[in-house]
DNA sequence: CGGCATCCTCTTTGATACTG
DNA sequence: CAGTATCAAAGAGGATGCCG
């Protein structure tokens, strides 16, 4: 990107991330860190294949993206994050935050991925009482299924895979999921509005807003 | 800007406020609310005339800035940020954090306008004993004379302007001045670097980072 | 002067095709 | 699978013109 020439915090960040797919491009590395080129390019529907090749030299030239090759079994190399580019988290958290209520407007027009709703998992919802044991839901906002699981620091951990026996079970679209987390919505009104739980709902209360 | 089509609300944000000059305008703005076109001209150096004309109109439409008929004795409209727009603080916050550490390796190359200091001390900057009486700093960090002063919920005030009288005056560069009232400098060092401060020094106690 | 609109050139993007 | 190459269209940047 060409630079603001400005001497200015805000103008540098923008001079470095401020092109056009470069913190979506961070989105996807935050929310499955080591991807595969293919893996970024199935992410980011929509974006040109020559554009990703470009961002991603330029954010490796940055510091923000480490190529690396990966271990014996894999037969090619994997993208992750430096902890720079992690320290991005704080910017992705506010624009996120900021552009939720832009959803509302969506009339699917737009496409989705399933893994998406992993980062907003992961920033705005945390564990109420750390100190209790710990906790696993099964969230089914899509195809893939997605582990929610409590952290002694208070933070969630996600990840998507199966677990044999989860404690209580969510299946239901992505944005009641995040509001029923993180306490916006109530498990009456979710169900109303088709969301299935199964288990204990007293284990929504280990949640809320972070 | 051309929307990236993905229901995701990070990238609803960027479809919103993405586009190349329009946070650094929502951040002239943030500093001095109501300006004039030609206001915005001079705190946005390289800025093409009607990028800034086209960003505006899309940004109105977007529901981040409003135009408005000036009162009587100005012949003219002034800019100002909706709730909405100024809703981005923290984005703004984030993003200005991040590129900080970007600003060291400048030669001196990029233009600095003074004003821009503004935004900063009053995102980085808090008052840490809210309780007691008001202080007034006059802090010159480049041509015009910066004004921080304390307010009663913890964060201060930041104006450009003259006052009579202030408690403390400080004069060194815009990164000085900031690392000094954030505590990541002490005035010993400072000094040796070249800044001059005037008053008690126990003033600076009351200013910590936000 | 303040507030744009126009015109032109150059760069970036997006879509698709192609290659090791 | 992991990119490069190609090319048309959109956007950015710069200069200048216009109008109250």
């Amino acid at each position: 990107m060409r630079s603001y020439g400005q001497e200015c915090a805000l103008a540098k960040a923008l001079d470095s991330v401020g092109e056009r797919w470069t913190l979506l491009i961070v989105r996807e590395l935050m929310i499955r860190d080591g991807c595969r080129y293919t893996d970024l390019r199935q992410g980011l529907p929509g974006i040109p294949t020559n554009l990703l090749a470009d961002r991603l030299e330029a954010m490796e030239e940055a510091g923000l993206v480490l190529k690396e090759a990966a271990p014996p079994p894999v037969a090619t190399h994997l993208f992750r994050l430096t902890p720079r580019g992690r320290e991005l988290e704080p910017v992705i958290a506010a624009l996120g935050r900021w552009g939720a209520p832009l959803l509302q407007a969506n009339p699917g027009k737009d496409t989705f991925c399933d893994h998406w709703v992993a980062l907003p998992l992961r920033l705005y919802v945390h564990d109420r009482a750390p100190q209790e044991p710990a906790v696993t839901l099964a969230l089914h906002a899509g195809q893939e299924q997605i582990l929610l699981g409590t952290v002694g620091d208070g933070s969630v951990r996600v990840q998507s895979g199966r677990t044999a026996q989860p404690d209580a079970r969510i299946v239901g679209n992505p944005y009641q999921i995040l509001r029923l987390l993180t306490g916006k919505l109530k498990l009456q009104d979710a169900r109303t509005q088709g969301l299935r739980y199964e288990g204990d709902a007293k284990l929504l209360r280990r949640f809320g807003a972070a």
